[in-house]
DNA sequence: GACAGCCATCCTACCAGAAGGTAGGCATTA
DNA sequence: TAATGCCTACCTTCTGGTAGGATGGCTGTC
């Protein structure tokens, strides 16, 4: 991997790793496999597997914070903001870096999750859901977008399409259908266009 | 398990096992437990661990198969068929009987799935979209429901709307968020309400 | 009806390799 | 000199899978 620090490639690997496969999909050897180090040294910088997934989701959910706060600097406008945030994941998909978010791998796998794990991965959800909320009320309070229901539900409805697009999109190996499943996503959220026009 | 045939048996135990882990989080000594048998006396049944899970989703895909057709037959109003679809989904997550589907959680690990199984999930997927394109369709032609894109990326976002809920209820452990994303995705499909109304 | 043969089912016993993890040694650096 | 990082060597348990034997129900034949 990089020239960064060991541990840092060990993260990023099992990364990459738990994105293509989930909790049981890779072992110590095949992050070391990657990396170029051995089996054992791996230990060294995480005793065990659950430590190593516990601090790469807990690190995961720091940068999902730093992205959303960032982005409330960044860009006023809450359906920019939404755009942005879909735009992310489209890129992220498109050039298959990442071409799923880690919580909502490990999430489909919550019943055979170390709890410990399993806690921050429930974690991410309440606080992406949560500023979702906030990001659709105050659009809708400043009459910038049109909700149809509650902020809450709305937020939910929003998280579990961009989720499922993420999964059809690996369905079909196709990077394309995530926009067109996320596109109208926006839209209708977005006043100005009338969808009852035919 | 029950006592009708034990390959049966085995394939409702895989069945759940994979509902809750995925392919990698289950082996056969967990289904030996489960059924009460000696793990040699699976291979009798299923050769192989591929030939389990293919049989498995090809299983499941049939029934899929069966379900879509016998709504066809039961109910003849699109939006009604797609509220059962809804609902059948909604009281397997309520009841925890199969709270996810099968294919939706194994194609979340494609890249990490047999080639063999991975095409029998494919395929699952394209069916369900394809049933979903022709409802929306047939509900828009007779002006039942009322789409804003085309019949095609509406289904693969009614889809993937579905997929994402069952995600959630699973981080959240609530299967009452289910119907709260579900609800208003079918609401906006029918016309009468009035989704501008404040 | 008796009996042989066959086949499906399930068993015990075993295997090789992969899993996560440990012990202890040897450099390099602070 | 102490800690850090990485190594070799090893351990235990689990993994999917195989070999071969016991049982028991079904056939066809006499």
């Amino acid at each position: 991997m990089s020239n960064l620090s060991t541990s840092d490639d060990i993260l990023a690997c099992a990364r990459s790793l738990i994105v293509a496969g989930g909790y049981n999909g890779f072992s110590y050897a095949d992050i070391a496999d990657v990396v170029g180090i051995r089996k054992a040294s791996i230990h060294h910088h995480f005793p065990s597997k659950v430590d190593l997934v516990r601090t790469l989701v807990a690190r995961y959910r720091e940068e999902a914070q730093a992205g959303m706060a960032n982005l409330e600097l960044q860009i006023s406008n809450p359906l920019e903001q939404l755009r942005f945030y879909v735009g992310y994941w489209e890129a992220c998909i498109a050039d298959a870096s990442a071409p799923f978010c880690v919580c909502a791998l490990l999430a489909s796998q919550l019943p055979v999750l170390p709890e410990e794990v399993g806690l921050e991965v429930r974690a991410h959800f309440r606080s992406l859901s949560k500023w979702l909320t906030s990001v659709l009320e105050r659009g809708a309070r400043q009459g910038q977008l049109r909700l149809t229901s509650t902020p809450r539900a709305e937020a939910e409805a929003f998280m579990a399409t961009v989720h499922g697009a993420m999964l059809t999109a690996r369905a079909y190996g196709d990077p394309k259908i995530f926009a067109v499943v996320t596109g109208p996503l926006l839209e209708r959220l977005a006043p100005g266009t009338i969808p009852d026009l035919k």
